[in-house]
RNA sequence: GCCGAAGUGGCGGAAUUGGCAGACGCGCUAGGUUCAGGACCUAGUGGCCUUCGGGCCUUGCGGGUUCAAGUCCCGCCUUCGGCACCA
């Protein structure tokens, strides 16, 4: 008799254990095929694990274990993500240097993710704060500054005053930042940038190759935004001419007037004198207007004439110019041709302001809205009349070309990529200005730039990075000539470290390389890559704009990083709010009565609502408490237990019960407990049933772990274990292959119970159990017969049963013959294994 | 507004190509066991009806195809996610 079930004690111990043997350590020199399993390592913030992290890194614990017993020589790496705003908001509100914070929450983190048992090769730990890494992000940058791909310029950006920096197009949602929530304004001003707009159409393409979710391409095809039209001249008089980019040349002759941004360069030169007061006004209040503002009222169309008129390339027409703020000058051109009967917001702006519509495509038969948008015959449109609307662009397009007024063209909605931050905490870039004005990029032996300590590492909010103020690492001399030269003082944001990390684990210590040749030959692609959505058109396009760069450099072997992309879903839990005013409460001063929540002080009703868990909803569940109580296995159990990887989850630690009874159950069955006496085992070979119920169990594991379907695979290891609890001696041969699939999902539980049962080696290291095609068939089958769509009665019968024999026999049930008493047989069939059909009239 | 995903017992969720809806687990009910238990064991558990043989209903709603529909087709509703004046 052993003691009763201490996760906490046996967890800790193997953990010792397996770092002792570095059980998973992935070897260079080990010639079998490789598996690089990969997370998307976390930002260490100063909360610790969180319940998201630990559904995402169990996820991929489990992929990676399961690989390793299959056979494959797996990369497992785990490292840290510390540059960036998080870690430093983190510092600033901490009172501390972010150095320290990091490392200081690197540890906790470490700590919690070892308690977890997650199987990393922590031999290859990599931070991209440390300088031997971003030495590597610095001399990547200067690749990219080397192929023309990066580049200053004076644009307008999306500049944060509360962040006291620049955030990327991307960061920004709702004219809000992503992190924090902050209002964001546009302002013009000399930044980096990244020409990821050149690789538009390759990353597009290549996602077609790629093993990911359909929405998360998608997403990332709808963010790229590639459309194809033209663009179109139109001359003003002699003096002036514009480009306007359109999706719909073929409806060029219903345009009946032009829109100019705002902020167009042309406007203030076209503008007639007559109008000058009213343009001026309304270019000097949309200026004011933030982003937020101008997206808030798109119901209501705005704008003013400004006096010039324009003519129509097509047929001559004189048509007017307008300007409008619901013309963007990031986009296209920043100049539309408006065509009122094609285009719903051009039909808007012309009701607003009385102009002209003309329709050009014919609407289908009694239609009664307002523009059409859809496909039909061209109408009004001269040479095209009759054309349907491919057509119709096509030969829109060549007489454009033709008359040298306008070409075939792409646009996309990607913008090119803002680099720089004006904050600390960041890679700085190898660049110094030089007097002239002109700048220079570093040699590569000038690396790693290091970031100096500074005496205060909070945004200036002037635009300019805290490095700034530091004089004597600022001053400097350009090592090309030796002429005095001020270092560049920006920092790069933090995605730049994550483009490339996972290139770094497969060879983590390469003093003269960011990665070899052959360590990328022998890791890449990653295989499996397990994160959540958030990064969907963040990281993931940036990683992979920066691997196709390598690329194309002869860097790296591949054209994509990340062959296939799991997501694995929200974990949702309710928050709860008082009814006065809305204020959130801790689940602890919750009580929940008859399904109603209730103020715990005051006793009065609660508001509850389902939402993704969040430290300002304070519905944070903190993984260490469940640690403690049950211990990480059955954590990682639960967590898996509870839906697919890919559906979003709600918390509730009710069911926490029914997978720690599961393994207090294997853990009675195989040593027992204070108690109870083990269940005897016999080394004889499984037979009837069980065999059955074993080989069931290896089969339909096995193929559950293929899918990543877990919660189905530990429902089957369930059913394997209640069916060796029926047996009044278990065969070893059961055990055996109990314990080598239990172990990807309850590591520490599988690895004691192995060795308790005097197995060699690690559990976690044994080979994936194999089942006998043949022990999956049974002697009997069970029928179920139906007569007219309805089951009237079972039978069973010797597998293999010829059709004639099952009739026979169901025809035969006495609930059966009584539904079919007096009718005619109209059709009888057998579903192999399934049932028999019967249809009578 | 546009695009995408999803709606199955009291709850989380299962269901190859259309083939016995509700696996597994939680919760609940009854019994056993225990000094005790938020422990363990056994049995039951979608709803309604039942002469205890069985019958009828049931996968968001309404139609359809089929011997047979959670699964396929048409039309709606709801929820979640993404995009949001992108020309």
């Amino acid at each position: 008799m052993a003691g009763a079930y201490i996760p906490n004690e046996i967890e800790t111990r193997w953990q010792q254990r397996w770092e002792a043997a570095e059980a998973f350590r992935a070897d260079d020199a080990d010639p079998r095929p490789k598996k690089y399993v990969l997370d998307m390592f976390p930002y260490p913030s100063g909360d610790g694990l969180h319940l998201g992290h630990v559904e995402n890194y169990t996820i991929s614990d489990v992929v990676a274990r399961y690989a390793r017993q299959r056979g494959f020589n797996v990369l497992h790496p785990m490292g840290w993500d510390a540059f960036g705003l998080p870690a430093e908001q983190y510092a600033i509100e901490n009172q501390v240097h972010p150095r320290d914070a990091v490392a200081r929450n690197v540890g906790i983190f470490k700590a919690q993710m070892q308690r977890m048992g997650w199987s990393y090769d922590w031999s290859r730990e990599i931070n991209t704060t440390d300088p031997d890494y971003y030495k590597w992000t610095q001399w990547i940058f200067l690749k990219l500054h080397e192929k023309g791909l990066a580049f200053m310029a004076e644009v307008p950006v999306n500049w944060c005053e509360a962040l006291g920096t620049v955030l990327a197009n991307e960061e920004v949602i709702d004219g809000k930042s992503e992190r924090g929530g902050h209002p964001v304004v546009r302002k013009p001003m000399r930044q980096w940038l990244l020409k990821i707009t050149e690789y538009a159409d390759r990353l597009l393409e290549d996602l077609d190759g790629l093993d990911w979710p359909s929405h998360l391409k998608q997403m990332q095809r709808e963010w790229i935004g590639r459309s194809e039209g033209a663009d179109v001249t139109f001359t003003i008089g002699d003096e002036h001419e514009f480009t306007v980019f359109t999706t719909r040349p073929d409806t060029l002759f219903g345009a009946t007037f032009c829109v100019l941004a705002p902020e167009h360069p042309l406007v203030d030169g076209i503008t007639t004198d007559a109008q000058r007061s009213g343009v001026d006004e309304y270019v000097a209040k949309t200026s004011r207007r933030s982003e937020r503002d101008r997206m808030a009222d798109v119901k209501t169309k705005s704008g003013v004439f400004t006096g010039a008129f324009a003519t129509n390339p097509v047929n001559g027409a004189q048509i007017p110019i307008w300007i409008a703020d619901y013309v963007l000058m990031g986009y296209g051109t920043g100049a539309i041709m408006a065509v009122p009967g094609g285009d719903q917001r051009d039909w808007e702006f012309a009701e607003t302001f009385d102009l002209p519509i003309i329709r050009t495509v014919a609407p289908p038969e009694g239609f009664d809205g307002q523009a059409w948008e859809g496909e039909g015959a061209a109408i009004n449109s001269g040479f095209l009349d009759g054309m349907q609307v491919p057509e119709a662009k096509r030969t829109m397009i060549e007489w454009l070309e033709e008359k040298g007024v306008g070409s075939a063209r792409v646009t996309y909605r990607l913008r090119d990529w803002l680099f720089s931050r004006q904050r600390y905490w960041g890679e700085p870039f190898p660049i110094v200005h030089r007097e002239d004005g002109s700048y220079a990029a570093l040699p590569a032996d000038a690396l790693p730039i290091r970031l100096p300590d500074v005496a205060s590492y909070k945004p200036t909010g002037t635009g300019e990075s805290p490095l700034a103020a530091v004089e004597d690492w600022v001053r400097t001399t350009d090592p090309a000539d030796g002429a005095p030269a001020l270092r560049e003082t920006n920092t790069m944001p933090q995605w730049a470290g994550s483009c490339w990390y996972y290139l770094r684990f497969a060879d983590p210590f390469n003093t003269s390389a960011f990665c070899s040749k052959e360590r990328d030959e022998q890791w890449l692609p990653v295989d499996v890559y397990v994160g959540g959505v958030e990064h969907a058109v963040l990281h993931l396009l940036y990683a992979r704009f920066w691997h196709k760069v390598l690329f194309d450099l002869g860097l790296v072997h591949t054209q994509e990083p990340f062959q296939r992309l799991v997501n694995q879903g929200m974990i949702l839990c309710p928050s709860y709010q008082t009814e006065e005013n809305g204020s959130y409460l801790r689940i602890e001063d919750v009580e929940i009565r008859d399904g109603t929540p209730y103020v715990k002080a005051t006793g009065r009703p609660a508001y509850s609502i389902v939402q993704k868990m969040s430290k300002s909803k304070k519905n944070v569940i903190n993984p260490d408490e469940i640690i403690r109580e049950f211990g990480a296995d059955t954590l990682r159990l639960y967590m898996l237990f509870m839906g697919p990887p890919d559906a979003d989850k709600l918390w509730d630690r009710s069911g926490i019960q029914g997978v720690y009874r599961f393994l207090n159950k294997a853990w009675r069955l195989v040593v027992g407990d204070d108690r109870r006496e083990p269940r005897p085992r016999t080394s004889d070979a499984t037979s009837g049933a069980a065999r059955h119920a074993l080989h069931t169990a290896i089969h339909g594991v096995t193929q559950d772990m293929e899918a990543l379907a877990y919660n189905t695979a530990i429902s089957k290891l369930m059913v394997l274990l209640n069916a060796m609890g029926d047996l009044d001696t278990i065969p070893e041969e059961m055990v055996d292959a109990f314990l080598r699939m239990l172990a990807p999902f309850a590591p520490h539980m599988a690895e004691e119970l192995w060795s308790a049962t005097d197995r060699e080696g690690f559990a976690s290291l044994a080979d994936w159990p194999t089942y006998d095609e043949s022990a999956l068939k049974t002697d009997t089958e069970e029928y179920a017969v139906q007569v007219n769509g309805k089951v009237r009665g079972k039978l069973v019968i010797a597998a293999e049963s010829p059709d004639e024999a099952i009739l026979a026999e169901a025809v035969a049930l006495a609930n059966v013959a009584e539904h079919i008493a007096g009718k005619t047989l109209v059709k009888q069939m057998v579903v192999r294994g399934r049932l028999v059909v019967l249809v009578v009239k």
